[in-house]
RNA sequence: GGCCCCUUCGUCUAGAGGCCUAGGACAUUGCCCUCUCAAGGCAGAAACACGGGUUCGAAUCCCGUAGGGGCCGCCA
């Protein structure tokens, strides 16, 4: 049977990172077996369970290219696949209904806690005389018959006392838990809603899925899983625990560690192929390479080189990597992936020559979109404003006759092109004796505001002869009164 | 506490008993390039958790120890 793998998000909040990095080994894993990938949504929390967290967990898959090709199914719509299979258990008497109340559960749990103890379900319904009488017979009074269907019970899974459960993981290779270790654990709770780990099991098994590729967090369920497998008489699919994202202090990433959720990363200027090639490489790698294109990682990409140990999440090695997706793409990409940031801050843009000049000039310098927006801001605003230190530094009386001269110069030009100004400034530090830094930084200030920028005549260039005159105009009579 | 998982530079990792004087990448330091800042180039510092075995030989295999993490719900 060809592969089929799923990732199965809980919509209780926004796709974290982690279960990004999930989906993208479920994924990258399905393509590269020319296999099929599931997504899944687990919401049979009822209480915790949003429309909106949905919303946003598609958006997110649909940002990171990651395509499912069956879904998104939801395990709330899946009601009665569960119950018939509980129905099932219960008939073959693999299962039994529980009428221990949370209460009384919990009081339990307690006492065992304060003994120091881990509390196992004891079995007090395994023998009640329920299962004898599992179903309300027929010719029973209307009224014995409904206080039957009414009084709430969960469902129990009979589970072995003794023996060995055994998962087989494709990453971690054997691991073996003791059958005492696990309880007859509820599979279907009061409100008739199965439990995660029944949902689980049967939707893995009506959706064919032969690889189950989750965090590790998840190996704890396994055995139970697998149990429930065997009560069906279902095979097992082959399971492979992936180690989860830690923060920088190593504890489990959260929002303590900085932004966690998928799509917060598109709004702070990622790339989603970026985020993807980091991502990817968390936990797995190929020799010594980094950088992926979406459709090497699908060539490459195979449990085999996928590590065991937690990894630290870098978010300067993101950058990094985010900065190298800048620089690469071609401009106009960019460019159309910057103006919403650019709106963003008030600008009016369009698609056009000037903005993929801007992308141009700007893209090496700039290690996400939002600090493209940040930088190309005197590219868009009418009036420069001077950073505090850069015009105390540069806008000095002694730059004044270099503007003046410049503006001279530049006006009289036939060609405003980059090798007239360049032949232009090169004359005055001729004249004057001085280097290129001197004339260049006063210059950029009266441009730009401040210290930074692209080489100023790409600068020049984009501006255009009038701006460019005209900053300088107003950065000499900005000398001139002060 | 019980069970389970994990352990190579600060971080991501390469490493399948001799190729290891432990390689690459991010970050970091210095230099070069240079109109600023980047980008780029070159160079440097930086790790096999510890202790026992096995072996002619161990980062690699085994056993302990320590440390870290996860799970222990009618949550997923």
């Amino acid at each position: 049977m060809s592969v089929r793998t799923r990732f199965a998000p809980s919509p209780t909040g926004a796709l974290h990172i982690g279960g990004a990095r999930t989906a993208i080994f479920d994924w990258l894993f399905a393509r590269h077996y020319g296999g099929k990938f599931i997504l899944r949504i687990e919401d049979t929390d009822q209480t915790r369970s949003t429309e909106e967290s949905i919303a946003e967990i598609l958006d997110a898959m649909i940002w990171l290219g990651l395509d499912w090709d069956e879904g998104p199914f939801r395990q709330s719509e899946r009601l009665s696949v569960y119950q018939s299979h509980v129905e099932k258990l219960l008939e073959t008497g693999k299962a039994y209904r529980c009428y221990c109340t949370p209460e009384e559960l919990e009081a339990r749990r307690k006492k065992a806690q304060s003994q120091g103890k881990v509390y196992r379900y004891e079995g007090k319904c395994r023998n009640s005389f329920d299962r004898a009488c599992p179903e309300p017979a027929e010719g029973l009074t209307t009224g014995l018959k409904s206080h039957l269907e009414n009084s709430s019970f969960a469902v129990r899974l009979m589970t072995p006392e003794i023996g060995s459960i055994v998962v087989e993981d494709l990453i971690r290779g054997t691991i073996t838990f003791d059958a005492k270790e696990i309880d007859d654990f509820i599979i279907q709770k009061t409100d008739g809603f199965p439990t995660y780990n029944f949902a689980v099991v049967i939707d893995d098994v009506t959706m064919n899925i032969t690889h189950v590729i989750r965090g590790d967090d998840h190996i704890a369920n396994t055995p139970k899983q697998i149990l429930i497998y065997e009560a069906l008489g279902y095979e097992t699919p082959k399971f492979a625990h992936v180690s989860m994202i830690l923060g920088s202090d190593k504890t489990k990433l959260s929002k303590r560690h900085g932004a966690t959720s998928t799509v917060a990363y598109r709004e702070m200027g990622y790339l989603p192929e970026a985020l993807v090639n980091y991502l990817a490489r968390l936990g797995w790698s190929y020799g010594d390479q980094e950088v992926f294109s979406k459709e090497e990682l699908v060539e490459k990409f195979t449990l085999d080189n996928v590590g065991k140990s937690p990894a630290v999440f870098n978010p300067e090695k993101l950058l990094w990597l985010n900065g190298l997706y800048i620089r690469n793409k071609p401009a106009e990409e960019i460019a159309k992936l910057v103006i919403p940031f650019l709106e963003k801050k008030g600008f009016q843009v369009t698609l056009d020559e000037r903005l993929i000049k801007i992308v141009e000039s700007l893209r090496e310098r700039a290690k996400t979109l939002v600090d493209f927006a940040e930088a190309a801001d005197y590219f868009f605003i009418e009036e420069v404003k001077y950073e505090e230190g850069a015009k105390k530094k540069f806008l000095t009386p002694e730059a004044l006759p270099i503007f003046e001269t410049l503006i001279d110069k530049l006006s009289s030009l036939n060609d405003f092109t980059i090798p007239e100004m360049q032949r232009i400034f090169n004359e005055i530090i001729e004249e004057r004796g001085l280097k290129l830094v001197k004339v260049a930084q006063p210059v950029r200030v009266a441009l730009t505001g401040g210290t930074v920028s692209p080489g100023i005549f790409e600068v020049m260039d984009i501006l255009g002869r009038d701006k460019v005159i005209e900053r300088i105009k107003k950065a000499v009579s900005y000398i001139s009164n002060n």
